[in-house]
DNA sequence: TCTTGACCCTCTAGCGGCTGAAGGATGTAG
DNA sequence: CTACATCCTTCAGCCGCTAGAGGGTCAAGA
C-alpha cells in the first residue's frame, strides 16, 4: 500500500482536487511524498476518505465531518456527542424537507392553474408578482444557496 | 415615488447590498441617480423587487428569474416558456425532497440503533465508516452545495 | 539509456447568491 | 451649520468544491 492519489480517488470515488483541498483544510493529514514532492498514501488514508465521502453524502457539512472524525478516533469516549451531531443534523434535513414541500405545493397550484395562454393572463407570472396569492407562507423558506442538484 | 434604497429595501425585505447586487447582474435597472449619485426608485423598482423576492422564495434561479422577467414584459406572447421554466423547477424540487427524505431515513436508522455505549460501538460512526451498513443507495444523493438553511 | 505519455505538482480563479466591512461622501433635520 | 443616518464604491469572504495553466515526475517499453 503505497498508492498515487489517482489510485486514491479511483478507490474512493473522490475527485483528485477534492482529496487535495480536503488536505488543505486539514480533513485529510498530509501524506508522505516521494523525491519528487507526489503524494503518497495508504489503507488508512483510504479508510479515512471513505469515511468523509460517506458522511458528504448524508449530507454532513465539514465542521460536522471533523467533529466525527476527531471522535472516532477515541473509541472509549461516550457516543454521546456523535449522536448529537447526527440528531442535529437530521433535525436540519426535516426542516428543509418541510420547507421544500411548501415550496413544491405552491409551485404545483402555480403549474395548474395555467390555462396556457398568454403571458397576460398567466398563473405563473400573475402569482410571482403577487404574494397575496400564495395559500401558504412560504417566507420563511429560505431558498437553497448552492444548486438544487447536479 | 422617489425612495432611496433603505427604503426600497424596507418596503420589499430585501437587503440593501442584495439590491447592488441584483443590479450589478442586471435583475434589476440602473435606477435614477441624485447630483450625488444616489440611487432613487419609484414604484416599478418595487414591484420588480418583489416579483425577483418571490421567486427567490420559491427556489427559482437568478437565470430563471430573468428569462421569467423578460417574459412577463411582454403580455400578449404565450405563457408556454414561463409554464415550462415553472415545471422543469417543479420536477428539481420534487427530486431534491426524494434525495433528502432518503438521506433522513438513513439517519434515522443511525440515530435510532444508537446504544448510546461507547464511540467503539456507536452505530453513527459504524455505519459512516462503512457503507455497505446502509439500506438504501444514497450515493446518488449528492450533499448540497450551500448550507441546508439559516 | 532514452523516450514517451500518463500521471502528478502548485497556484490561482471561478461557481451561485449573496453578505459584510472599510473608508469616505451625501442628504436632511434641528 | 452641524450632527448623524444613510448612502457610495470596492473588495474580500462564505461553502464545497472544480477547472485550468504551466510545469515536473515516474514507470514501462524500445
Amino acid at each position: 500500500m503505497d498508492i498515487p492519489i489517482g489510485e486514491l480517488s479511483r478507490r474512493t470515488q473522490v475527485k483528485v482536487p477534492t482529496i487535495r483541498y480536503y488536505e488543505q483544510i486539514g480533513l485529510l493529514p498530509e501524506p508522505a511524498r516521494t523525491e519528487g514532492q507526489q503524494r503518497r498514501y495508504g489503507s488508512a488514508e483510504v479508510m479515512r476518505l471513505n469515511f468523509i465521502r460517506h458522511a458528504r453524502e448524508l449530507g454532513f457539512e465539514v465542521e460536522d465531518i471533523r467533529e466525527l472524525l476527531a471522535l472516532s478516533a477515541d473509541p472509549d469516549r461516550p457516543c454521546a456527542d456523535a449522536d448529537a451531531i447526527a440528531r442535529r443534523h437530521l433535525v436540519a434535513v426535516k426542516r428543509r424537507i418541510a420547507q421544500l414541500k411548501a415550496l413544491r405545493a405552491e409551485l404545483e397550484r402555480m403549474v395548474e392553474d395555467c390555462r396556457h395562454g398568454r403571458i397576460g393572463d398567466c398563473r405563473v407570472i400573475e402569482v410571482l408578482a403577487d404574494h397575496g396569492q400564495c395559500r401558504r407562507d412560504h417566507t420563511r423558506a429560505e431558498p437553497p444557496r448552492g444548486r438544487m442538484s447536479k
